[in-house]
DNA sequence: TTTATTAACTCAATTAAGTTGAATATTCAA
DNA sequence: TTGAATATTCAACTTAATTGAGTTAATAAA
């Protein structure tokens, strides 16, 4: 996890550079197809330097040329695109019993996906099967490794000692004090990013999902428990030691619920997966899977029912905090539960009256169900490393 | 209002000189007195870099030697700390019933203030008074008309069409649809930002308050409402729609007291002044302003510590959420009530327990009371303007 | 059909601002 | 007294931006 924020530091000319090339692919990315021109009036570049840019980056495979602007008069603009195959990204998302793997491409598409059980959670041995998935998404793909920007890797969190008492709940087995950063990088030989899920899968979201197009968003992640990611005008909110967005033990009903961390009224005991197994296997079912949650759903089974129709409550509660907190454009809902279910939920649900995100010159919804299904945090994964090359700043890298 | 975000936009050397003219500032002004090469060491720079922009600063006012360093072999490196008088910046609060001003200057230091009760709330009267307060406030604290950069003006949010049906409680009457930032640019002939109170006190710390070495943590206002300023990294979270930060109307005890917005539980209906106000009152007990509070409070007046007390609930419950969602270094409460209340909740409040605020290396305190007392948003607003020019960026500005 | 206008793009020259490396000054430690 | 360490300055050098003139290709007007 980068505690450490990206710092602002002095630029100079090949941070400069470094800047307006991420700067040009984020438009041809937000934009495309599109001319060299608008590019240049959009950056505020001069159209030379937007020129020399392209030039570069489609010498370098990033862009290819995809026509000519018909409409209008005076020479007609040759329009970019991104090439797919400019480049890619692993994400891997580690879990107690599994690994999930994606490869993502340039545009946010998946041309790769597997999953293999954990026999243990050894450090050395999960790095290992990591570094065989990566071998074969390579191979597999047929994406050359050259192309390869790096792994994202998911991790449940928080990072780091906090106060959250049942951080062991989550936290994988024999990880304590382990620098997982460095034992992946050197195991893999390419940049490994950390990040915790709900992170990840909000940049998901942007990279390859409903968000293209929006810098300020919140995502509500359902893993374990429920996670938050926070996009500010298109950089993640990380906080001060990098754990921001634990919303699963925020309280939304001071004296409810009993919490594994010693609260009442946690988000988190209402609306997690847990909370929904623990309901259901109070009314005799156990669930393994989302797989049979989607059956139980086909079935418009009662208790799940039930559970769904509850849940909307202390959901909508949470949706009014992030929206007077943090006033985005959208919250998009997503994770570790079947499609169908966060659409109920956003049927159903009746949003909190009297927020800041109740404007008349609003235009997008409220509430968004993710574009990235039950794999939004793998997914993610590739996201931190593919968002970091449309994001342009003049900042060290994260140690 | 700044709706829209700075957007990040193309470098070229001027753009470039620009940011990283602001980067020494603020590393000046971070760790004064300081020398070239430690500068050029923490912005990766060159120290022929720093001295280029070290000597233009110096040039124009902004530094001035202090001295050389003692410590250490070699050649004692020439410090250098921000002059004072090297900037100043009016911070402009409009009340329903008043104009309050401060000049501060550019060490966080306030050279003037003053207060103007308003006749009328009429736009134009508005701003001939704050115009006067400008002139008067220059000629009285001696600084040179052209050492101000400009004029924060701080109004009641929130800014544009939103769903909070008490907007009309706190917004001004006559400034519905007026366009304030053209209306005081044009009066005053200097820029000018327009910004809601809780960003801007929470600025007001960073230049002159107990934040000056902090970049990620929140600031709990209490003005009429209860409003909150984030910040991230040295930039203010402003939300997509720029209304990012409204804290009062988050929902802390559902089913709990009514709100004017017609939500329950609202946690401006526990711990505003409008709350206080409105408990005292069924004890028979009016107040009109902070001193009367301060008064009850040195009596230990039995109603207002019984709302004291009672308040410190739903403070703490605010104060987990904060923990848990942003992760910041610290909470800072401040604004209307006098600095002994704060004190009082800060000793007696039991703060949340399992939250991530709980970390073993924790060396701050998790809640801390602002510096800048009850003039905490005008300060603020002098602070817009001051911190702008240590925020270094590569970015339009905002329209 | 011809001509003017508009817009996108390229080339060559210019310029701003950062870096590099050698030289110099000042202090501490052996 | 001498050598190592550190801060600073000076004079090239380099990168990558901008500027302005010129080219190309489309639409609009004559």
């Amino acid at each position: 996890m980068n505690v450490q924020q990206n710092q602002a530091i002095g630029s100079n000319p090949g941070r400069t550079r470094l800047h307006n090339r991420r700067l040009v692919l984020e438009h041809v990315r937000a934009q495309q197809p599109v001319g060299r021109a608008q590019i240049a009036r959009a950056t505020r570049l001069s159209t030379q330097a937007v020129s020399n840019i392209i030039a570069e980056l489609e010498g370098e495979g990033w862009l290819h040329e995809t026509g000519r602007a018909s409409n209008g008069r005076g020479l007609p603009a040759v329009l970019y695109a991104l090439k797919a195959s400019g480049a890619a990204a692993l994400g891997v998302e580690v879990r107690p019993d599994a690994v999930l793997a994606a490869l993502v491409d340039l545009i946010g598409k998946t041309r790769f996906t597997d999953r293999v059980e954990l026999q243990s959670t050894d450090p050395a041995h999960v790095a290992e099967v990591v570094n065989q998935l990566k071998i074969e998404a390579l191979s597999k793909s047929g994406i050359a490794a050259r192309r390869l920007l790096g792994v994202g890797v998911v991790m449940p969190g928080p990072f780091g000692q906090v106060g959250l008492s049942d951080a062991g709940q989550s936290a994988l087995p024999g990880w304590h004090g382990v620098d997982a950063q460095a034992l992946f990088a050197d195991t893999l030989k390419v940049p490994v990013v950390l990040e915790h899920d709900s992170i990840a899968a909000a940049l998901a979201e942007r990279v390859g999902g409903v968000a293209k197009e929006l810098g300020t968003y919140c995502f509500i992640y359902f893993g374990t428990g429920v996670g938050l990611g926070v996009m500010n005008n298109g950089y993640m909110i990380r906080g001060a030691f990098g754990n921001a967005g634990e919303l699963g033990h925020v309280v939304v009903q001071p004296g409810g619920n009993a919490c594994a961390c010693g609260n009442r009224g946690c988000l988190e005991t209402y609306i997690s997966r847990f909370s929904v197994q623990q309901h259901l296997q109070r009314h005799g079912i156990d669930i393994h899977s989302g797989d049979d949650l989607q059956v139980l759903f086909d079935q418009r089974q009662p208790a799940l029912m039930h559970w769904l129709n509850e849940a909307t409550t202390p959901l909508s509660h949470a949706i009014g905090i992030l929206e007077n907190l943090m006033d985005p454009a959208t919250i998009i809902i997503g994770g570790a539960f079947p499609d169908d279910l966060f659409d109920y939920w956003i049927d159903k649900m009746v949003l909190p009256p009297g927020t800041l995100a109740e404007r008349p010159d609003r235009h997008i919804a409220r509430v968004m169900r993710g574009a990235s299904g039950r794999m939004s945090a793998t997914y993610g994964g590739a996201a931190l490393i593919i968002n970091d090359v449309f994001t342009p700043r003049i900042a060290a890298e994260a140690s």
